[in-house]
DNA sequence: CGTGTTTGACCAGCGC
DNA sequence: GCGCTGGTCAAACACG
C-alpha cells in the first residue's frame, strides 16, 4: 500500500449523483445522520412498497444473479466471478484451495498455494461511513472475523470479516476513523451470492417471526442506522445484480468522503451510483423487510 | 460440540 | 534487495 492510507482508498462516485444521492453519502458520517437518522426511500424518493412488490415479481431477486455465476464460474466458487467480468479470482476460492492443500503441514506456517489473487484482480469494493459508538454494525449478514490488524498512523485497528455463508466470498474490513472515532469506516468487497439472512429468514432455518430489536442494548437511532445501512447494502448488491458489467467497467470522478468533498480524482474500481440502481428497481422488497428487522446475527 | 474470536506468524506488494 | 505495511492463515481459545 505504500504511504496511502486505508482512507485514500476510500471513493464514490460522485458526480452520476443525484442531489438525493448527495445528501445520503454526506449524511453518513454527519451529525445529521446521527442525530436524526432519515430513510433512504425518502432521500432517493423511492417509489412506494407496492410499486415494489409488484416489480419484483415480474422480476425475481437472485435470477440475474445465478445466471451469471452458473456462466462464468463453471465449477468453481459460484460468487464474486459474477461481478468482475475477467479477472475476479475471489478470495473464497483462495481460502478453500488454501485450506485444502496446506493440512499437511505441521508447520503452522506451510508455503501456501500459489497465491495469485493481487489486489488488482479482486473485486470491487463499496465502503461507506457511519457515526456510531458501535463497532460492528449489523446488515443482516453473519460474518466471521478471520483478523484483526494495527493499522499505521491510527490508534484503532481493522478488522478483518468474511461471510459465513459458504461458497460466499464477500470480505469486509472495519476500523475507526483515525480523524474521528466516531466515525466507523465500513468497506465490503465483492457482493453475496445469497440473500440477507435477516430479510429472507424462511430460506435460512431461522425464525418467519420478527425479531425483536435490541433495544435494551441500541439505542432508537443506532437501530436506524442499522437499518439504513442494510438498505444502502442491499442497494448496493441489487446493482451488481443488474448489471456487474457496467458496474466494473465503470469510471467515474470520485471523491473522498473523509476529504473536502471537493477533493476530486479518478477512480475505476470503487464506485457509486445509486441513479443506475433506481432506473431498474425492481429488486428492492429486500428493503422492507430489513427494516423491520434489525436483530444481531448471533 | 459447534461456532466465532484472538493473535502471532507468514506472505505479497510497494517504495526506496 | 530490503524493510515496511496490509492482508490472510490457522492453532488456540472462549463461549453458549
Amino acid at each position: 500500500m505504500g504511504n496511502s492510507t486505508f482512507l485514500d482508498e476510500f471513493r464514490f462516485s460522485f458526480e452520476t449523483l443525484s442531489d438525493g444521492e448527495k445528501r445520503f453519502l454526506d449524511m453518513l458520517g454527519s451529525e445529521e445522520m446521527y442525530n436524526q437518522p432519515t430513510s433512504i426511500y425518502d432521500l432517493f424518493q423511492l417509489p412506494s412498497v407496492e410499486v415494489l412488490q409488484q416489480q419484483q415479481q415480474q422480476q425475481p431477486l437472485v435470477s440475474a444473479v445465478a445466471e451469471t455465476s452458473e456462466v462464468v464460474n463453471d465449477a468453481e466458487t459460484p460468487n464474486s466471478s459474477s461481478i468482475c467480468t475477467s479477472s475476479t479470482h475471489d478470495a473464497v476460492k483462495d481460502d478453500q484451495q488454501s485450506k485444502r492443500s496446506t493440512h499437511v503441514g505441521k508447520n503452522k506456517k506451510m508455503l501456501k498455494p500459489e497465491k495469485k489473487i493481487t489486489k488488482k484482480q479482486r473485486g470491487p469494493r463499496f465502503a461507506f461511513m457511519t457515526k456510531t459508538d458501535i463497532d460492528h454494525l449489523d446488515d443482516g449478514y453473519r460474518w466471521r472475523k478471520y483478523g484483526q490488524k494495527a493499522v499505521k498512523n491510527s490508534p484503532f485497528p481493522r478488522s478483518y470479516y468474511r461471510c459465513t455463508s459458504p461458497s460466499c466470498g464477500v470480505l469486509k474490513r472495519v476500523e475507526r476513523s483515525s480523524t474521528d472515532p466516531s466515525i466507523v469506516v465500513t468497506t465490503y468487497e465483492s457482493n453475496h451470492n445469497h440473500l440477507c439472512p435477516v430479510a429472507h429468514p424462511g430460506l435460512y432455518g431461522i425464525s418467519p417471526e420478527p425479531r425483536p430489536f435490541r433495544g435494551d442494548a441500541l439505542s432508537t437511532q443506532q437501530q436506524l442506522q442499522q437499518q439504513n445501512i442494510q438498505q444502502l447494502l442491499q442497494l448496493q448488491q441489487q446493482r451488481y445484480t443488474i448489471s456487474p458489467a457496467t458496474f466494473s467497467n465503470s469510471r467515474a470522478t470520485s471523491y473522498s468522503p473523509l476529504d473536502v468533498p471537493n477533493h476530486v480524482f479518478e477512480e475505476t474500481q470503487l464506485s457509486f451510483s445509486p441513479s443506475f440502481l433506481f432506473r431498474d428497481q425492481g429488486l428492492l422488497e429486500d428493503m422492507v423487510s430489513s427494516q423491520m428487522q434489525s436483530e444481531e446475527k448471533k
